[in-house]
DNA sequence: TGTCGGGTTGTTCCA
DNA sequence: ATGGAACAACCCGAC
């Protein structure tokens, strides 16, 4: 222990990047020459230690994640170490006890995270602790973006991002290796009972809730799944296009299902878009595998560059809308609790709630129908919903999908609307995703799987499921809302926007301007 | 403060 | 059966 206390250390604080491969700030730790010992940290921070807001398939993944890490670390002589509680009370009394001389983190966008790392730098500047970051979690680092754009306006489509980047930054970073075994990585053999990773069963506000995910958390998985999908799937992921993939297909999806790994950053974008690249020829972007990289990159720097991103409020991307008042809340609950009564939306809830994912056109079209589509309920209450519920929640592209869905930014053309019957229809006219995830619907005919109330009252009977009794009558009526909301949109775009020139009057040019001459 | 082409992923109807 | 137009008509970015 004497020892220990005389030596400097190297912290790397393990957040998102739930990795040992192309982790340059755990390299950083790794290599720093005027530090002895290397502490990988994780702390667990009380503020997501709750199941209403990060559900309980998405924390047993994370513990999962941790679980993994730490495998691999012993694997280098090392471990992990898991803190509890505020990683502002945590983080320096760990300094302390270890001497600690470098920090070491992977660059965070989200606005907790931004204010957190703030106050970790000023605390770290007064205890005298180095600290370097690198940001990884993307293909680039958004700082290197924003300063390339300088005093253009952001851009907000996906082509112009694109564009702008790959020609003024070009190819990105390489993967790095995971540090090697010999690669002089130290970690104190001390407190060996301490700081253990925590299994669910321990953590109290957990207890009792049942984890139905499919995913299994980590590293080693990621790679697993990656290298199995890139070699048995080769041909699927050199013509992939993600508007022609199935949201339906069940239970082997039509998409890599990579996402939860992206999210913790269990899986460099880096390394996957290298690993792709040597499968070709390619499909290009934005539809191919790659393309879905670049939609994450785009939204993750549009994300952290704009203020009160999550929200319609002071948000200045996003269309002023009149949703329903909050305290009117029974259309959101039935949506949340798949009670619509439209089967293909109750039960892409279901996986939702049960498996912790929804193929992206699944995410369409529930979020179309709970927001402009039929509920005309605000999108902050459909991306809560998602936000706790799915493995794969990330703050940047939950948010941005969501404005995306409800016309709110991004995507303007608020009269194309799914369908919540003849959507599902064309991927699955027998219904077997449906019948899966409600099973009270299973002995109904396909003509009438997506539509049962229109079943007459002796096939319901037939089917064992009578509409009103056993499976609810629909929430709304979807062709008459539809047409309701897309007046409702015309008018809160007529009131929201000033500037917007309207098409129909249109009478002359002296009308135009002295209407418009304000200042 | 114009114009026009295009926007990862709509639906319905008709030939 | 598949492909094209009507539906009603948005905003962004490039010019």
């Amino acid at each position: 222990m004497w020892v220990i206390l005389t030596m400097a250390s190297a912290v790397h604080w393990f957040r998102k990047g739930l990795r040992l491969h192309d982790n340059p700030a755990l390299l950083d730790a790794v290599q720093n020459p005027t530090t002895t010992y290397v502490l990988p940290v994780f702390c667990l921070d009380p503020i997501f230690l709750r199941p209403e807001t990060v559900g309980v398939n998405r924390m047993n993944f994370l513990l999962e994640c941790l679980q993994d890490l730490d495998q691999q670390l012993r694997k280098l002589h090392s471990r992990l170490f898991v803190l509890r509680g505020n990683p502002l009370e945590q983080l320096p009394v760990f300094f302390r006890k270890y001497h600690t001389r470098l920090l070491t983190f992977e660059f965070d966008t989200e606005p907790y995270a931004k204010q957190r790392d703030t106050q970790v730098r000023r605390l770290c500047a007064e205890l005298g602790i180095e600290v370097r970051t690198r940001a990884t979690h993307t293909l680039y680092d958004p700082e290197d973006i924003r300063r390339e754009l300088g005093d253009r306006p952001t851009p907000l489509t996906y082509k112009s991002f694109y564009a702008f980047v790959t020609e003024r930054l070009g190819q990105p970073m390489s993967a790095l290796d995971a540090p090697a075994p010999a690669s002089g990585f130290q970690t104190p053999d001390v407190d060996l009972d301490t700081y253990t990773v925590p299994s669910l069963s321990e953590l109290e506000a957990y207890q009792g809730l049942e984890v139905e995910t499919p995913f299994r958390g980590g590293e080693t998985e990621a790679l697993r799944r990656m290298e199995n999908f890139l070699r048995e799937r080769a041909d699927e992921v050199r013509s992939f296009a993600k508007p022609a993939t199935s949201p339906t297909a069940w239970p082997v999806a039509s998409t890599t299902q990579l996402s939860p790994y992206f999210k913790f950053g269990c899986l460099s974008p880096r390394l996957f878009v290298e690993r792709v690249r040597s499968l070709r020829p390619l499909q290009q972007p934005p539809v191919s595998l790659i393309g879905q990289i670049w939609w994450r990159e785009f939204f993750t720097y549009v994300a952290y560059v704009t203020p009160h991103f999550h929200q319609m409020q002071g948000n200045p991307i996003c269309r002023q809308i009149p949703w329903r008042e909050a305290a009117d809340d029974a259309r959101y609950r039935a949506w949340e609790e798949a009670r619509t009564g439209y089967p293909w939306i109750d039960a892409c809830m279901v996986q939702l709630r049960q498996e912790g994912w929804l193929h992206h056109l699944a995410r369409h079209a529930v979020a179309c129908f709970l927001t402009r589509g039929d509920l005309w309920v605000s999108w902050e209450r459909g991306r809560e919903t998602f936000d706790r519920l799915l493995v794969d929640a990330d703050y940047s592209l939950n948010n941005a999908n969501w404005l995306w869905l409800s016309s709110s930014a991004f995507f303007h053309q608020y009269y194309r609307v799914y369908s919540p019957i003849s959507f599902p229809q064309k991927y699955d006219p027998n219904g077997e995703y449906v019948r899966h995830f409600l099973p009270v619907l299973k002995e109904m005919p396909s003509k009438y799987i997506y539509t049962p109330w229109l079943a007459p009252v002796v096939v319901q009977k037939k089917a064992k499921c009578i509409i009103g009794e056993d499976y609810p009558h629909p929430i709304v009526d979807h062709a008459v809302v539809m047409r309701e909301n897309m007046r409702r949109m015309r008018e809160a775009l007529d009131a929201g926007a000033p500037q917007r020139v309207p098409k129909r009057p249109r009478r002359d040019a002296n009308e135009a301007s002295s209407s418009s001459s304000s200042s």
